[in-house]
DNA sequence: TTGCTTACTTACTAGTAAGTAAGTATTTTT
DNA sequence: AAAAATACTTACTTACTAGTAAGTAAGCAA
């Protein structure tokens, strides 16, 4: 049954709505990562797109409703990663990890973890659970990618996978706080030490390439 | 030579001048810690004092110097600090370090490192070169002490001091943020973690108490 | 053709931000 | 006693914030 010219029109349209409310979400995880959350404006991303404030106001009613959209769809970019790279190796999850870090320090970006959590306290409760989910799965993935790297025996470290994944998920995260500060060389070093420590051989050539959904970063006036 | 009544005077206005300042820069502190630099504002250092929002204007014209005065007053402390400890041994020195973070996860604080990298983006360059060298003093100041322990059999670690120190301090700037998500156990952990690596043994109670100039989180309204 | 929905825009409110200019009570200096 | 400085306050400006209410052009549905 070919579909109809209405259930055509409709379609596209729906597509069309989808497009700008992904567009939005876009421009907002850039400026949150650049910025921060209360840094940013409804008319940073108005401005960018060409379109009225009060538009951004139609898709999300609320700063608070923009930002857990912003991490929903982190969220599910995270579950594609880990629906990917399934089948590989526990060592080239790691890696995977690393590079997905490693593609956010390329933009100068910060991951949303560190840009979040500073702001944390002035957040809705909504938001704050967002966050809290957003790290928890984080830390899970890490978690697990650890885990099954050591069995397989590819990476060594000591204590509990969970504790590992803290320490090695803070040390991306704050890698990219201080490339603000120190320049890009510093994720290297820091990067360089961390998989020396899990026994991982290394070079930048190695990272796995990631499909990144922000190909550019935006620009901000 | 016995002081004037004059010159008694003078030096009492001096006194409190300099109280007022530093109580503005205290609360700032606090703020910035708890809400991120450009989430707060000088009504909430004004309510809590119980003065005009201009009468920190008059004190600091604009909100980078502000900025500038808490990073010049978290310098100084370090400074006092480094001082106070220079005749410790290394362990001793790197067990301080990470109880001035404990310190900071006790009262919900985050580390103004954590709190201002986010941010600097939106900062003025003044202000970012104030961040710059605050980053550096505290590497540095890491880097010394963990140089020193392992030259003294103290810690064990591989690779450079420098990339050492930036691992350790990220470790501890990051837990203070995922205390925000995770709850205090997180930090405990993390640092258990942190130190069996470094090979250093601890308890809680081990920690050297830090004298503290925030005696408790400022009350916000 | 009439009414309804969609995706906005225009124009606004109410509140808050940093920052300033001018005034004032108190104290200090001359 | 007069002038000047100090440490503010009062009252204000300009610029922006999130958010809303009402309107509208275009398309779709009856």
């Amino acid at each position: 049954m070919r579909p109809t010219r209405v259930e055509d029109t409709r379609r596209k349209r729906e597509e069309d709505r989808k497009r700008t409310r992904q567009e939005i979400i876009r421009l907002a995880d850039g400026l949150i990562r650049q910025q921060g959350f209360n840094a940013f404006s409804y008319a940073d991303i108005a401005g960018t797109m060409e379109i009225r404030n009060a538009a951004i106001h139609y898709y999300f009613p609320t700063k608070s409703e923009l930002g857990k959209a912003v991490i929903e769809s982190e969220l599910e970019r995270i579950r594609q990663y880990q629906w990917r790279t399934s089948g590989n190796s526990g060592e080239e999850q790691v890696r995977f990890l690393v590079s997905v870090f490693y593609r956010n320090s390329q933009l100068n970006n910060i991951c949303l973890m560190g840009s979040l959590l500073p702001d944390f306290a002035t957040f809705e409760p909504d938001l704050q659970n967002a966050v809290n989910r957003m790290c928890d799965t984080i830390l899970e993935w890490m978690m697990a990618s650890l885990d099954k790297a050591r069995k397989e025996g590819k990476v060594r470290f000591e204590g509990e996978p969970a504790d590992r994944a803290a320490l090695v998920v803070s040390t991306l995260l704050a890698a990219l706080l201080l490339v603000r500060a120190r320049g890009q060389s510093i994720f290297f070093h820091m990067v360089d030490r961390l998989l020396a420590d899990l026994g991982v051989d290394w070079r930048v050539g190695d990272l796995p390439e990631v499909e990144w959904p922000f190909p550019e970063s935006p620009s901000f006036t």
